[in-house]
DNA sequence: TAAAAATCTGGCCGTTTGGTCGAGATTTGG
DNA sequence: CCAAATCTCGACCAAACGGCCAGATTTTTA
């Protein structure tokens, strides 16, 4: 939820310069607006707890984001972007093992590291999706195509077990999202108050074993 | 989201008795109440829209539920009480393929049966658990501890692979929920409009297929 | 330093919210 | 068939809602 740390404006001295206060504004409302939204829903939550939350009266808030929608979309296609820019890819030249399993170990640090985003594109989801509809059925889908494509290359070249390549990565996607989305309940059967590093290990390390054996593969030691 | 089938006051001729009117009614509003809750989160749902899904005045829903909470709280028990008694049983002497895919198929079929269930449930825990912190730490936490000791002492007799039972019950209960919640986004990358037989099928053919082999079992012919 | 641009904010508006009330209609047991 | 219990529902209320505006203040440009 922080702006590029390259930033052209940016002087040695940090004195004032054009833009500063509204990017600044701008993160500072984005992220207390990602969290009330994440708590109540888009209808649910207020403009007024997200101004709270953020430090700033109310009209200083719609003074940037005149209308709630705005808002909210502008959140949510910070969390598509992200999620875009920083998920490991699948190469047909790659060893179908090391390759998958460095997908896994890349998705389970994005969910642990951005929790809330995380949370926040599972509830417009769960929710209908009425913000996501072009995304789903366009560069998501093209996505996970190509994705599965290059599985099912590994398969065709019997590199690996013959398993539903889709099916394969919305699985991939299901149980890493799990850990951050129902973070509540999870902690609560392991017994922690929170994830600590160990954990992200120890889990990203079920995962890689637990699908890496299921598709047939050898886990590679990490 | 309907009233047990027997009913003890139930007449041959279907004649008024009381209460009649009350069940009907609950469980009409509970059925609308459960799709807004699930479309805008608590705080968003307005109970005159629950009264217009349920095709009441709004004062009326009131005279059943005089505040919000109830509703919610009600709903969210009713949900919880259908997870309790409809989900399979792992047992120690059971063979864990068979047990295991078993399992696996009565979650999968429950997600796919009871989608606005599932998706409430899982938007109460990913806002918080508000209203679940007591049954995350209680109920669940042995019913899931009860399970994955099952599991280990499969480990033990060496009757599957050493994997960490706790995990194995949480990723189970990932990807099968994952269908159901976010059934908007696998439909889209499966390109239909909805589940039918035939997809359910497969997603279990294929969840058994990948989690059975990950845990080093063959899985069933079914 | 003066003008211009950007930012800040208290107060206001019409609408929707959860919840109340009480009078009237319906259903019930006796 | 009647009295009691249950159910229906339009009208109403205070509070919270998203959004607007105009004047005050700060920051930038020239």
């Amino acid at each position: 939820m922080s702006v590029s740390s390259f930033d052209p404006r940016a002087t040695p001295t940090g004195a004032y310069r054009p833009g500063r206060i509204r990017d600044e504004n701008l993160n500072t409302i984005m992220s207390a607006a990602a969290a009330e939204f994440v708590q109540h829903g888009y209808r649910g939550a207020s403009i007024q707890r997200i101004a709270d939350r953020a430090g700033l009266p109310k009209a200083n808030v719609h003074y940037y984001f005149p209308r709630k929608t705005h808002l909210y979309q502008s959140v949510l296609k910070e969390i598509v972007a992200l999620w875009n820019s920083e998920l490991d890819e699948l190469q047909v030249d790659d060893d179908p093992a090391q390759a998958l399993a460095r997908f896994i170990r890349s998705k389970v640090r994005l969910s642990f590291l951005h929790p809330t985003a995380s949370k926040l594109f599972a509830l417009e989801i769960i929710s209908g999706a009425p913000n996501l509809q072009a995304y789903l059925s366009g560069e998501l889908r093209e996505w996970v195509a190509a994705r599965a494509g290059v599985v099912q290359a590994w398969i065709d070249a019997g590199r690996m077990r013959p398993v539903d390549p889709l099916q394969l990565i919305v699985s991939i996607w299901a149980t890493t999202q799990h850990y951050a989305d129902f973070d509540e309940q999870v902690l609560k059967l392991m017994g922690k108050r929170r994830y600590d590093a160990a954990a992200m290990e120890q889990i990203a390390d079920f995962l890689t074993d637990l699908i890496l054996t299921g598709c047939g593969l050898e886990p590679p030691v990490s």
